[in-house]
DNA sequence: TGTACATCAGTGAACGCGCGTTCACTGATGTAC
DNA sequence: TGTACATCAGTGAACGCGCGTTCACTGATGTAC
């Protein structure tokens, strides 16, 4: 059950990383940014790696949700794989704290291990579409092709707007 | 004008990098490792920031390097591409703290920077292959490429060995 | 050769600071009778 | 309707801790005379 309070927190939380990154995300700055009290923090999360680890589900779950939806019904191989990629650029451009998600995440022992199961699970998906592209090493195609789709999302960031030359700079790769 | 206690620090830094990541390089940790007194570091490096940035240079002059001996009398193309990848991936292979200084790096704001201008050095050299590969969006490519390629070594990383699998996953994006 | 002085890497105790976390307390809301 | 009690989100001062940094000092080495 959702909680006022709880997504204040949350949603302080995502400003602040997608305004100064992940390493100056400390509860300070968030009880600070919500406008609660400091023991409040700790009512709702049971500790600073608790919450850091909740601020990455919440994008996650979101930009898989999107994805799901786009691709759902296309069979495996080199369409679905191109439209899941669209869904998933289209979904970080209305998403805050994108890099401090996608890039600052990796350094934070806290979360470093939830985005090693996020990209394992955006590779599970494309490796079918290698696959059935006919790709003679389909999971670690996979593999490749996600983190270069997290830094186009990173380069679309810079100008706040889809850009065909990352996304046709992108798709060229499968040709 | 290399100096023994110098090396020693950097040594000790890059070692505990590669054992913890860089979220734990303190300087306490990293002067306890060279066995010096806490002073002597800063008898060496401004402040730990410095530090850093240094470490991270010596790990990126020594693929720079690697890579512009492999490539060297090549013209731009896709073998020089192939050549330069191959000449990064194996220089990977042997130095020490590869993951924190490609992963752990971007959410160290102190040297985040630095990897901004590393990667748009190497890009700078792949985006003339993409060129005189007839490449449609060849700057965009490159950086891409790049990402793609620093992957790929971290995958190689968890076997310690070049891997036929993750190379050949790699050249598959070049066809 | 011996003495006085300069240099400078190295030392480590001490410092202030911001951090994550705790906990006794408050006060509003709901429930029982 | 009024009173007593339970619940629980919210509070904020206080805590210990490890951090990065400082600085007066040491001691070995080199230089001058």
């Amino acid at each position: 059950m959702p909680h006022p309070t709880h997504d204040a927190l949350l949603d302080a939380g995502l400003r602040l990383a997608e305004q100064h990154g992940l390493s100056t995300l400390s509860v300070n700055a968030v009880v600070a940014a919500a406008e609660v009290a400091k023991g409040t923090f700790y009512v709702h999360f049971q500790d600073r790696t608790a919450f850091l680890v909740a601020l990455h589900q919440r994008f996650h779950d979101h930009l898989k949700t999107v994805i799901l939806e786009a691709i759902r019904d296309l069979p495996p191989g080199r369409q679905r794989l191109q439209i899941g990629t669209i869904a998933y650029l289209d979904g970080c451009l209305h998403e805050l704290g994108v890099k401090a998600m996608l890039f600052d995440s990796r350094g934070e022992p806290a979360i470093a291990e939830q985005v090693r199961r996020r990209n394992a699970e955006f590779s599970a998906i494309a490796a079918a579409d290698f696959e059935a592209m006919g790709w003679d090493h389909p999971t670690q195609s996979a593999r490749l092709y996600i983190v270069m789709v997290a830094e186009a999302a990173i380069m679309e960031l810079e100008s706040g707007q889809p850009d065909r030359g990352v996304r046709n700079g992108v798709f060229a790769f499968l040709d």
